[in-house]
DNA sequence: AATGGGAATGTTACATCATAACATGCCGAC
DNA sequence: GTCGGCATGTTATGATGTAACATTCCCATT
């Protein structure tokens, strides 16, 4: 898989994480309603993380909701279910675009210049904490790791 | 050093961290002027961390400031000097009880039942997600690692 | 002592992010 | 068909954060 910086196709990316939904809605039997799954789409559109907000411009825009809640409501479930990650220092909220079908809590890597968000694998820095936490009788519920920074791209460009 | 779950006698925390603020004042030559020194007083005041209006309100409550500028501009001096950090989970800000004078960007343990904060050393952490950002092309600039959980006594007590 | 520049503070007004609370609509189980 | 649960619609408000400009303070220079 090329990474959220690299130039890649992106319609691949965008049409396997929606697979993925479609089938973990209905291994789970979740509803993955035409908010819901539109909420989805747009934000697979791109690799970068959008603000409540900005998703909710783009459904009013489509006659799917004009108010707030509705696109929260939307955003919750996703987060909820895997399907999209909450990006904290933004305050934005960025589609899941790894494989893990279940359960992962990645590493984001925000690009500051082109603002793209990259998933990486957690794993060995989640034990790490987790065995330095439990040392001093802190039990881990969640963990949030974001690094802000320069992607290749635009560190080249600069 | 007891950590901030721990009961202790944290008049010792607050008057070393207090301490360490006037000599790195000294050292650099920054102006801990009234209203920042007294911020980061009441930042002291507890290991929770505080959100910018409620420093306001106290603030407020003693003549030193109305207006959410003047709060902001506090917690910022002291976040940019190293005095205080911020917490992205809670949008809110405690300040730095380690020993680190500088540079230190250390890994957050928050309690979700008594809302303490205790700041973890992460330099094993930093360099590991490093060099796995290394390896995508990614240059990391700030890191924010933040565990939300339970702590010792929280967790004995439920 | 006057002057002037830089930093800090004061103030207004607004931008952005998020949720509580309640009303309405949809759909399948009984 | 109607009841109950879930999703959605709507109103209103709460919470967090900042741009922009006015004022004050301090101190170095003249
Ligand atoms: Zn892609
Ligand atoms: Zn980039
Ligand atoms: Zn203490
Ligand atoms: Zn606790």
């Amino acid at each position: 898989m090329p990474t959220a910086f690299e130039r890649h196709d992106h319609s691949a990316c965008s049409h396997a994480a929606l697979v993925r939904a479609d089938e973990l809605a209905a291994a789970r039997g979740l509803r993955l309603t035409p908010v819901r799954r539109r909420v989805l789409e747009i934000l697979l559109e791109r690799h970068r993380a959008l603000g409540a907000y900005e998703v909710l411009e783009r459904l009013s825009a489509e006659g799917l909701g004009k108010q707030p809640p509705v696109a929260y409501r939307a955003l919750d479930f996703l987060v909820e279910n895997g399907l999209a990650h909450r990006v904290q220092r933004l305050n934005a909220f960025a589609a899941c675009q790894s494989d893990h079908s279940d359960g992962h809590a990645p590493a984001f890597l925000i690009c500051r210049v082109c603002q793209n968000v990259e998933e990486m694998d957690a794993a060995t820095l989640r034990s790490a904490l987790g065995s330095q936490a439990d040392a001093l009788g802190f039990e881990v519920e969640r963990l949030t790791i974001e690094a802000l920074g320069r992607c290749a791209g635009c560190a080249a460009e600069e």
